[in-house]
RNA sequence: GGUGGAGUGGCCGAGAGGCGAGGCAAGGGACUGCAAAUCCCUCUACACGGGUUCAAAUCCCGUCUCCACCUCCA
């Protein structure tokens, strides 16, 4: 089965087929950088991140563009919260964000514009709106028609008539009607602001995607993507603003569920302590990315450290077994995912089913080397090969990057350590000879203080570090 | 008021008309000097009430509970 993806608009899980055979292109909105990034707000990226892989292992070149919104309200707001200008609060802040990324082996997007970088495209899409008649300048603000749009409304699956009346503030005695939304503000003393031909002032919150994603990816592109909440207003209101200015834009709408904790949602006003930095405290990047990821992405996760803890079990099982093959028959046997695992991904990135195809790679893959030095070494390698594809889909193959630490100063660390460990394991070996228990188990303990576990197999003694949940 | 989800075993978490995903935990067995790791076996499910069907966790109707969105959110 090829492809198939859950497409927000359709309501229905359609054929992946992309606009240019054999390549892909995806937008997906990214953080607005005002503050410290928690586990919901990886979520997107990683989820997005796996669909990459995923296209790009089944042979298609993928340009994704993930924006920053570096210019809104929140980030003046912390401006003034934290004493300084605003493009320091929006740099500090990406650059939390992209350190949260790469601690959870996201790779980079293609492009990743800024808003800030955009203001001349968000102009030239807001002259043709007004042109056809789908948006209006009143006082140095520039709203969008709703009702000049008949489709508004069809993303989300709400009609104009039954939403809610719009309780927007300051904007609502200037807007025809009070559900059109805000292009462009007009600017207020003291605020950033770029020259436009209705008047200073700065992007309403939607613009910069449709002019984004356009001006990277094509008048019409293949997949759109964010957080499930976004589907209203933000990609309606994109949607609406794209097409009315005559372009096709997104083919595929995909939208992933949200992080919550004890019921709550985890957002960004929430202000609670999931954030990433803070987690990573506890487990290792991977076994948080495991665990975000073995989830469905439209599934909600509640985030527990329970949970989590019990992802990262089941995670250092596959792991343990990667290491233990690779040390056997090497580490350079990455082979093809297998049938099952494509099958799983194929349908509307099913990474649990995928994620259980792997386990049952493993327990076969266990079983193979319990026998020792009577094992099948090719079905040990082509079963590793298998795992490692599949874990590298994603992003948790253990022995690639960025999670392998066979380079630098921590290999030089590692073989200096394994030195050690190595003599202290011929002495415990000597004494088990000798049926001298005490000394072999004190050995065992004095390893194990240091963080040190030991494993006996039919080839000896082997050793690792020890990664109990804490 | 409008729109859309969800309720699965001790726990996490899939599936979406028949043949019990997977993991964690628990119990038993194998291996081990003892452990650890590993393998094998076992146990516990589909919120509630009706209905359709040869067959329902899955479809339909109703009820309860929870959640999300309705112009701040990933």
């Amino acid at each position: 089965m090829a492809l198939h993806l859950y497409d927000t608009a359709t309501r229905s899980t359609r054929a992946f087929v992309p606009l240019v055979p054999g390549e892909v292109s995806m937008y997906l909105c990214g953080a607005t950088v005002q503050g410290r990034p928690h586990v919901g707000h990886l979520r997107a990226g990683l989820v997005f991140d796996v669909l990459t892989r995923w296209l790009r292992a089944s042979g298609l070149r993928v340009t994704l563009c993930r924006n920053v919104t570096d210019i809104d309200d929140k980030i003046l707001a912390r401006a003034i919260e934290e004493g300084r200008p605003w493009w320091a609060v929006a740099a500090h802040y990406e650059r939390a964000f992209t350190d949260a990324y790469t601690a959870l082996g996201v790779l980079p997007p293609t492009i990743e514009p800024r808003a800030t970088g955009h203001v001349t495209q968000m102009v030239q899409l807001m002259q043709r709106l007004i042109e056809r008649g789908h948006a209006y300048a009143v006082d140095g603000d520039v709203y969008f028609d709703v009702r000049s749009f008949a489709d508004y409304g069809a993303l989300s699956g709400q009609r104009p008539d039954d939403m809610e009346p719009a309780a927007d503030s300051e904007f609502t005695s200037r807007k025809h009607d009070p559900r059109d939304f805000a292009l462009w503000k007009g600017s207020k003393p003291g605020e950033p602001s770029w020259p436009t031909p209705w008047g200073d002032g700065r992007p309403g919150w939607h613009l910069e995607c449709s002019a984004m994603a356009t001006a990277y990816l094509g008048s019409t592109f293949d997949i759109h993507g964010g957080g499930l909440d976004l589907r209203f207003p933000h990609h309606e209101n994109e949607l609406a603003q794209s097409r009315a200015a005559g372009d096709g834009f997104a083919q595929y709408w995909l939208h992933n569920a949200w992080v919550t904790q004890a019921g709550e949602k985890m957002s960004k006003s929430l202000g609670n302590t999931m954030v990433v930095d803070e987690v990573l405290q506890r487990v290792r990047g991977i076994e948080l990315r495991w665990y975000l990821v073995s989830a469905h992405y439209r599934s909600n996760i509640e985030f527990s450290d329970d949970a989590l803890a019990e992802a990262g079990a089941a995670f250092r099982r596959i792991e343990h077994f990667v290491l233990r093959a690779s040390e056997r028959v090497g580490a350079d046997a990455v082979g093809d995912v297998p049938t099952a695992f494509a099958a799983a991904l194929d349908d509307d990135l099913g990474t649990p089913a995928a994620v259980a195809v792997l386990h049952g790679l493993v327990t076969e893959g266990n079983a193979l080397l319990a026998k020792g030095a009577a094992m099948d070494a090719d079905a040990v390698r082509a079963l590793l090969g298998g795992v490692r594809a599949g874990l590298a889909v994603l992003g948790c193959d253990p022995l690639a990057e960025p999670w392998s630490r066979q380079g630098g100063e921590a290999a030089e660390y590692h073989a200096a350590v394994d030195a050690l460990v190595r003599a202290e394991l011929a002495e415990r070996q000597r004494a088990r000879a000798e049926r001298d228990f005490a000394t072999a188990d004190a050995i065992r303990a004095r390893l194990a203080d240091a963080g040190i576990q030991i494993e006996d197999t039919t080839d000896g003694p082997r050793w690792s570090l020890a990664r109990e949940a804490e």
